[in-house]
RNA sequence: GCCGGAGUGGUGGAACGGUAGACACGCGGCCCUCAAAAGGCCGUGCUCGAAAGGGCGUGUGGGUUCGAUUCCCACCUCCGGCACCA
């Protein structure tokens, strides 16, 4: 018999969906558009290109086809492409090593990442095909730049950044781990440089708030992004310094304990620190604080539980509650990037001024106390989980109870305080209700070459000038040196940078830093949808088709920056008109990482597994097979090489049973009719599979018990075979299950599961067959197996009719030996039956 | 500390509140073979028993239920994320 293959077979459907471009779709209006059918957008996060494809992108694409596939079959016109996030670090800094152009080193690796996909028999449409280097797509993401820039939510600041001094380069708050550099590991410092900035923080009350418009999104995903954007509600309440007249706003999530604030505090980097020391005999500490606070590495600071340090300014403010001075200090503790990097301490009722003035000797003044015994507070309180405490027992004290201390607002519990001193403070005009959140806003700007260049110009007369967009892309000079020395490598390009003002003729320079990469992958599922458009980014009509992206897979890893830009980036352009979506994906699955040996894989553990050397041992149907069978793909897995062969057996097991089918079925005239006995038992089985497949792929991609269904199938046919080869009613009954097997495998092993359906159905492509529908009457059986149960526990089972009613049954039951032995002379309570499967004796 | 998620055989993992361990790996036995590879069949939670048949079993302790891996409460452990956020 033919051995199978793999090699041979793949390769052969591999160049029949090339040669006919199967995966291809039309747009509205163009030919071949089908505009009866529905449409379905799957896509994966486009991949990074370094060097080759690893298992991670295996996985990713062999879930993301799987579901293309099976939406297919239903009947959806989908839409699958693929591109390339093509900028980056990386490739830079194998040029900086090398000298070798980072282009020359991406290109190679996309011609390696397309060939593999090709190579998997991904059904993706390699008509829409991009790269995000090329100035065809980099020209319309400098587009976007400037719409953004025209809508006042791109901007230019100083801002206090992190600094990595090996990379040379400024990194985003997000890209800095343990207060070192994301990439490279070196702990980072500070700087202040003009920076571009987005204003994502525009849209944090959006970004939460639509979380009601997404349908299905991973709910851990969503308490991620929740978390980063860290909507707190308070007060922003004013602190003035009369001396110097200088304001001090402050956010506080306690407007409740005001009257407890007993010192304030700034930030070391708080703009107004310097004149507030300006002169006075504190100014030399308090500098020498700032500097030494500065060269810490951002790590240290970081540390919990490390001591309170911080110096007094010999200043005071007004504290707007009740006109008390109170002392100001400079610490740490206090951060510039959140809130006003100011604020008011309340050692009383928070651990960190607690803390703080314990070390410095302050007052504590308690202004919430924990509601007396028995009244209806306490009550309240302990029905909440507060611990009882003595009055003035340890603090800080964090729960709730009873205003103390605190003027006119004594006596009421501080909850409802909160509202009335809000209130009051408006009144008087001394603070108002805010809104805080710790989301800040996205830092674009990269003093990097291999990115896309930001399209502005620096004029001596007119200042600032946006590139006309006639004149995009700016495209990327060419360069020699591509090593950052403090400033972008760009800059060195002297031809480049001086060019001429577009407004009033005169010189100009250009804008040398280029955008962060996040910015390219923030919009690439629109361009999927127009990708040829010279006069536009995509066509509104087109993208209003499309949109929004039906499922969205990818790596956790990319819960919350990816995702929250490009939601960010589909409010911004649908809010300008260019679009006409809320939300980019509807649906998003998370899917986990392989690992081998346990551990996360990588070169230096020596423990990574590359695709390509399983596809040629053991072909791509395999692989992309066992990564769906090694467990739920919404979590990890540990990859094994037995496990590979498993399922390569599995495959070859089927590839057999369906040459062999095939062989019979054209000798035997098959008989259509059910058979009985085991032909019947077959096609029940496949009935069975095709049920559960089904249910397990709509509920939430298990694809794991999917092929296990399907294994089971298989199993059964090689059991029944030698039974049923010889009448007509069984080979019928076996090519049925050989057929619904190979259909029913094909969102995994495509090439497999075309092979086997052509065969046994005379030349039929199975990627145009609807996917099974299993038939209800097929799925119940003629007995069934009763399980019978004393007291919960199993004593005996019985076969039964299947339409025995709940009497049968009962009788059943109490015929039954083994029952009865265990009833033991006990009374019968009652009998649970549940139809057709259990009956539950209860005996006392 | 906070927020997520998970604890089931030697292993990966299955189980609408209803026969726990599907499917697969591994292991053992048998068949085929001169032999091997490939393939096929059977067995495989622990435990007592020659067998029939028992007992115990889903991290721990409680609860709801005729019946709990599944629902509720408390705790333990592991993984992921965030962390001086005012």
């Amino acid at each position: 018999m033919e051995r199978y293959d793999a090699r041979k077979i793949e390769a052969k459907w591999q160049r029949i969906w090339a040669e006919e471009g199967t995966w291809e779709v039309a747009n509205p209006g163009q030919p071949g558009f089908e505009p009866d059918r529905p449409k379905a957008y799957v896509l994966e996060m486009l991949p990074y290109p370094s060097g080759e494809p690893h298992v991670g992108h295996l996985k990713t694409y062999a879930v993301g086809d799987a579901i293309a596939h099976f939406r297919r079959r239903h009947g959806f016109q989908v839409i699958h492409p693929m591109g390339y996030d093509s900028f980056g670090l990386p490739a830079e800094n194998n040029a900086i090593k090398t000298g070798e152009h980072p282009r020359a080193a991406t290109e190679a690796s996309i011609e390696s990442f397309r060939r593999q996909f090709q190579e998997w028999g991904i059904s993706l449409d390699w008509s829409r095909e991009l790269s995000t280097h090329s100035p065809s797509y980099y020209r319309w993401t400098q587009w976007i730049f400037l719409r953004l820039f025209e809508r006042g939510l791109a901007y230019r600041a100083m801002a206090p950044v992190q600094w990595c001094p090996k990379d040379a380069t400024v990194l985003a708050h997000e890209q800095v781990i343990d207060g070192r550099c994301e990439r490279c590991g070196t702990p980072v410092e500070q700087r202040n440089l003009e920076q571009w900035f987005f204003r994502i923080t525009d849209y944090a009350e959006r970004l939460l708030a639509d979380f009601e418009r997404l349908e299905t999104w991973p709910e851990h995903v969503i308490t991620m992004q929740r978390n980063w954007i860290g909507r707190s509600e308070g007060a922003e309440v004013t602190f003035r310094c009369e001396e110097l007249g200088v304001d001090f706003p402050v956010f506080t999530t306690r407007p409740d304990t005001l009257f407890g604030a007993t010192f304030f505090v700034l930030a070391p980097e708080h703009p107004e620190l310097e004149a507030m020391v300006a002169g006075t005999a504190a100014e030399g500490a308090v500098r020498e604080y700032v500097n030494q606070v500065a060269r810490e590495a951002v790590e240290e600071r970081g540390d919990e539980g490390r001591p309170k340090t911080g110096v007094a300014l010999g200043r005071t403010v007004t504290n707007p509650v009740n006109g008390e001075e109170i002392p100001v200090f400079v610490a740490d503790y206090v951060l510039m990037d959140y809130g006003t990097g100011a604020v008011m301490a309340v050692p009383a009722h928070d651990q960190r001024d607690f803390d703080f003035a314990q070390a410095y000797d302050l007052p504590v003044r308690q202004v919430i106390r924990q509601a007396k015994r028995g009244s209806a507070e306490s009550a309240a309180a302990v029905s909440e989980g507060i611990p009882p405490k003595q009055d003035g027992a340890e603090l800080p004290y964090l729960g709730d109870g009873e205003m103390v201390n605190s003027g006119q607002f004594d006596g009421i519990g501080n909850r409802e305080a909160f509202a009335e001193i809000v209130g009051w403070l408006a009144d008087q005009d001394r603070g108002s209700e805010a809104v805080n959140y710790r989301l800040r806003d996205w830092l674009v700007s990269r003093q990097r070459y291999w990115g896309a260049p930001i399209p502005i110009l620096y004029c001596g007369k007119c200042g600032m000038v946006p590139v006309p967009d006639e004149q995009l892309p700016v495209l990327l000079p060419e360069i020699e040196d591509y090593s950052p020395q403090g400033r972008s490598p760009l800059a060195a390009a002297e031809d480049w940078v001086a060019t001429e003002c577009p407004q009033c003729g005169g010189p100009a320079s250009r804008e040398t830093d280029t955008m962060d990469t996040f910015v390219d992958s923030s919009w690439y599922f629109l361009r999927y949808l127009d990708p040829g458009n010279e006069r536009a980014p995509w066509d509104r009509e087109v993208a209003a088709y499309w949109m929004p992206v039906d499922q969205y897979i990818g790596g956790v890893e990319h819960a919350i920056l990816h995702l929250m830009y490009a939601r960010f980036f589909t409010k911004a352009l649908t809010d300008m008109g260019h679009l006409d979506a809320q939300e980019p994906f509807a649906n998003l699955f998370a899917q986990g990482m392989i690992t081998r040996d346990g551990a996360k894989m990588s070169k230096s553990r020596g423990n990574t597994v590359s695709p390509s050397d399983f596809i040629e041992r053991y072909g791509a149907d395999s692989a992309r097979t066992y990564i769906c069978f090694m467990g739920p793909p919404e979590r990890g897995g540990d990859w094994t090489d037995e496990g590979v062969e498993g399922v390569h057996r599995f495959l070859a097991r089927l590839w057999r049973l369906g040459l062999e089918v095939a062989a019979l079925a054209s000798k035997v005239e098959p008989d259509p009719d059910r058979g009985n006995g085991e032909a019947l038992a077959l096609r029940r089985k496949a009935h069975w599979a095709i049920e559960k497949a089904t249910r397990d792929f709509e509920r939430g991609f298990q694809f794991n018990t999917v092929i296990a269904a399907v294994m089971e199938l298989v199993n059964e046919a090689y059991r029944l075979k030698d039974g049923l080869l010889g009448e007509p009613s069984g080979v019928a009954a076996l090519s049925f299950a050989a057929r619904t097997a190979a259909s029913l495998i094909q969102p995994f092993a495509p090439h497999l599961g075309c092979e086997i359906y052509e065969r046994l159905s005379g030349g039929e492509r199975l990627t145009e067959q609807p996917w099974p529908q299993a038939d209800p009457a097929m799925l119940q059986s003629e007995t069934v197996t009763v399980a019978i149960q004393v007291n919960g526990k199993l004593r005996d089972r019985v076969e039964a009719p299947a339409d025995a009613s709940e009497a049968d049954l009962v009788a059943l039951a109490d015929a039954s030996p083994n029952v009865r032995r265990h009833l033991d002379g006990k009374e019968v309570v009652k009998r649970v039956v549940v139809p057709g499967k259990l009956v539950n004796v209860v005996v006392r």
